[in-house]
DNA sequence: TATTGTTATACTCTATAACTATA
DNA sequence: TATAGTTATAGAGTATAACAATA
């Protein structure tokens, strides 16, 4: 036997890696987080880019982009379908940028997706003492820096 | 030194979203590891299968996704193409499943990219004290048991 | 020259549906 | 009936290259 049968648990060579049980976790968290905000029509893309816009107003797409980690030329299609559905609406700032600001529409879409992500924020921190939190964010706004490699 | 006619840090209201920071952090990491494997012309999801192959020899595909939270669907191409590398082989064990094992070559790319995974493990742990690497670790376990669906 | 925004394209991972062959 | 494996296809996210217009 040169190893268990297949009715038990396998062996999960894994199950100690930091850098897998960050992925693991992250696509569990999305994948919540996204099915929550389909009711709004929103994907977590996009709501993200709503929270910059509503926290920056007169953004401009590329500006967004860099903030988000998103390029250039994958925002495009993001803000044209937010216009499209009347969330966001394009100012001329000069003959090339254009200012992003959220519309009464869009605001309120938010203002029901922030609720959505306040209840997604309190599971993902329940069962976490002050300490614990700390600890996380720290290492998790650590690795993103440190793994950076910034070309958006 | 021309700059846009918007302010020059923007405000990120997503900076303290521990949802946020996870998927940020995962994405980094995850590129950093994603290249430094390319050297063995392994792709992360194809280096995960065969460490589950390797400690789990005679394992079947469909166990393989199971552990890994890998569709059969998305197996079939992937355990596909580490055979025609002939880094994993297959040998039936009753007539609809089969039992994957690591070739000899299979092995020695396995065994060079441990060292890069170690590498990439020891990245990610520095600057965690012992408590803290406790905590983080769980976390992502505590987060990926809550929010999964296990519908693979 | 550098930047903004766009289009086209491709790759990875993920997802469902439909199908066969077998247990 | 349930499972193993396959194929086809689609949706997200991310990536580069190339382009026009403008700063």
């Amino acid at each position: 036997m040169t190893r268990t049968p297949s009715k038990d648990a396998l062996a999960d060579p894994l199950a100690n890696l930091l850098g897998y049980q960050l992925r693991r976790a992250s696509v569990a968290a999305m994948a919540a987080l996204k099915s929550a905000l389909a009711e709004n029509d929103l994907r977590p893309a996009e709501m993200s880019v709503l929270l910059v816009i509503d926290a920056n107003p007169g953004v401009t797409q590329s500006e967004v982009g860099r903030c988000l980690g998103i390029k250039r030329a994958n925002m495009a299609p993001i803000v044209g379908s937010l216009e499209q559905r009347a969330l966001v609406e394009r100012m001329p700032v000069d003959r090339r940028s254009q200012a992003l600001r959220l519309t009464r529409t869009g605001a309120r879409v938010l203002g029901r997706s922030q609720k959505i992500i306040a209840a997604h924020e309190s599971r993902l921190a329940s069962g976490m003492d002050e300490a614990a939190a700390r600890a996380v964010m720290r290492f998790l706004k650590d690795v993103r820096q440190r793994f950076s490699t910034e070309t958006s």
